[in-house]
DNA sequence: CGACTGGTTGAGTATGGTCAACTTCGGTGG
DNA sequence: CCACCGAAGTTGACCATACTCAACCAGTCG
C-alpha cells in the first residue's frame, strides 16, 4: 500500500448495515471496519439472479445489505421451494459439517449482499463481543421465525397463511409494527413458493381477504391492512366467527 | 460448604451429553463440570408433559440429554403443531427480545433434559471457545434442518413427507445414516403435527411406501428401509418412474 | 405495435381432511 | 392368567380445499 490507510472505503462508509445499531457493522470500531473494508465483497444481484456459487465458495458468510434473499430448494422433478427468506441485516452462514446440498440463495428483490470469507468472519466474532451477541441474536431470530414459519406451513389453509405472511412483510419492513399499508416485496409466484401454495392460490386467497374486508390491495404489490385485529386472529388461526369479533 | 468439592456430582458425571465429543459438557474441563453441576437442572419428563414454564423462567437454555423435545403451537382454535424437534445434543434457547408467545416445549418421548439460566450459560460461552463453537454449530444446523422442513411442508405430498421424515429420524438416531430398522420416535398423531397431516393421513402414507416396497413396518414405531436409493429419490421429489429406476 | 412477463379467472379434479366405526395394543386388576 | 379398559392406530365413505390446466388480461419494454 501507498500508505496506512486509516479511512473507511466508501463502500462500507454509507453501508446500510452501519445505519442501525442492531446491524452488525454498527457494532464496529473504525479500525475494524477499516480493515473489513479490505475483505468484504458487496454485490448487487438483481430479481431472480442466484448469488454466485463462486463468491459463496470463498465467501460463505453473506449480510443482506438491502433486498430479499431466498433460500430456494428444486425437487428433482422440478417443484420449487423457498424455506426461508433473508432481509436487512440477516446474517447467512452457509458453512456446514456435512456437505449436503443446502438449496440456492436467489435474490427475490434486486438487493444488496456483502460476502465474508470464513477466517475474517471468525475473528471479527471472537475479537468483537458486540459483533459477537447481534450474529448470536440473528441466528436465534431466525431459528424462531423458521418456527413459525412451519407453523404456518402446516397447518394454516391458505388465507392464514396469506394473513400471516402479511405480519411478516410488516415486521421485516422498516416501519415495521406501526404499518398501515404493506408491501408484499415478492412476486406472486415467490410468495406461492414460500408459504406453500400456488400463484392462482395468492391470488384467490389475497382476492378473499379483500372481500372479507380485512385489506385492501392497492396495486400489484401494496396491501393496506383494514381490519388489522380481526387479521391478526386469521393468521393465528382463529375459526371465523372469533376473527369477525375482533 | 465443608471442604473443597473438586468433583463432579453425580447427575453430570454419568450425563450422555458428555459421552460424544460433538456436545456441550464434553468440551468442558473437570473445573467447568464442576461449578456447571452446582447450577445446573437436570429433569426427566414423561411423554406429553410439557416443560414446566416455572423451569424456564429461571432456565431458558434446555440441553436434551435424550428422548425428543417439540416445540408445539396450538393455534386459536385447537390445531396443533409441532414446529420442529429436538434431539439429543440440541440447545434451545428460548430468549427472545421481543415477547411475543414462543409456543410450548414438550416432550414426545420420555425424555431428560439439562436446564440452564442465562448468566451461567453465558459466561460458559464467553470463557470456553469450544463450548461456543459447539453451540454455535448447533444453532447453525437447527436452521439448516428448519429450511429443510420447510422445504417438506411446502411442496411434498404426503408419502413424500413421510419418506424425508424417516431419513430424518434416521439421521438423529444412534447409528445414523447406516441403520437399515428406523425408530419412528413419535406417535402418530405428534408426527401427523410434525409433518402438516392428519394420524389417518400418516397411517395411509405409511401403508402406502409399504405397498411400493420401500420399508416394510415392524410393529407400531419401527421401519425397515428396503430400497434405500428409492426412498431417497421420494423423500426428494422425484417423480415416480424415477423413484422406481432408483 | 407485438412480444413478454406477471397476474387473474374459470372449470374440473385429486389429494388429503373429516367423521365414524372398528381393531390392536398395553397396562391393570380381579 | 385372563378379562377388561382406555389409548393409539387403522379403515372406509364422503367431502372440501387447493391444485391443474387453460384461457384471458394488464402492464412494460423493445
Amino acid at each position: 500500500m501507498d500508505r496506512p490507510a486509516a479511512t473507511i472505503a466508501d463502500k462500507c462508509r454509507f453501508c446500510a448495515l452501519r445505519m442501525d445499531s442492531q446491524l452488525i457493522c454498527a457494532q464496529m470500531s473504525v479500525g475494524e471496519l477499516v480493515e473489513l473494508s479490505a475483505r468484504s465483497n458487496p454485490t448487487s444481484i438483481n430479481r431472480k439472479q442466484p448469488v454466485s456459487a463462486r463468491l459463496l465458495q470463498r465467501n460463505p458468510i453473506i449480510a443482506v445489505i438491502d433486498g430479499v434473499i431466498g433460500l430456494q430448494h428444486v425437487l428433482k422433478d422440478g417443484r420449487r421451494s423457498i424455506a426461508t427468506l433473508f432481509w436487512q441485516g440477516d446474517i447467512i452462514d452457509l458453512r456446514r459439517p456435512t456437505q449436503r446440498p443446502a438449496g440456492q440463495l436467489v435474490a427475490l428483490t434486486p438487493a444488496r449482499i456483502c460476502a465474508l470469507d470464513s477466517e475474517t468472519f471468525d475473528r471479527l466474532m471472537r475479537d468483537n463481543p458486540d459483533v459477537q451477541a447481534v450474529t448470536i441474536d440473528n441466528m436465534r431470530e431466525q431459528i424462531h421465525l423458521a418456527a413459525e414459519h412451519s407453523v404456518d406451513l402446516g397447518k394454516k389453509s391458505a388465507p392464514e397463511r396469506l394473513a400471516a405472511y402479511i405480519f411478516e412483510c410488516r415486521r421485516r419492513q422498516l416501519g415495521g409494527d406501526s404499518l398501515k399499508t404493506v408491501d408484499l416485496a415478492l412476486r406472486r409466484a415467490d410468495i406461492a413458493d414460500y408459504m406453500g401454495l400456488q400463484p392462482e392460490t395468492v391470488s384467490r386467497g389475497l382476492k378473499e381477504l379483500e372481500r372479507r374486508g380485512l385489506i385492501a390491495l392497492k396495486g400489484r404489490s401494496k396491501v393496506t391492512i383494514l381490519n388489522e385485529p380481526a387479521l391478526r386472529e386469521l393468521a393465528n388461526g382463529a375459526p371465523a366467527h372469533m376473527a369477525a369479533r375482533a
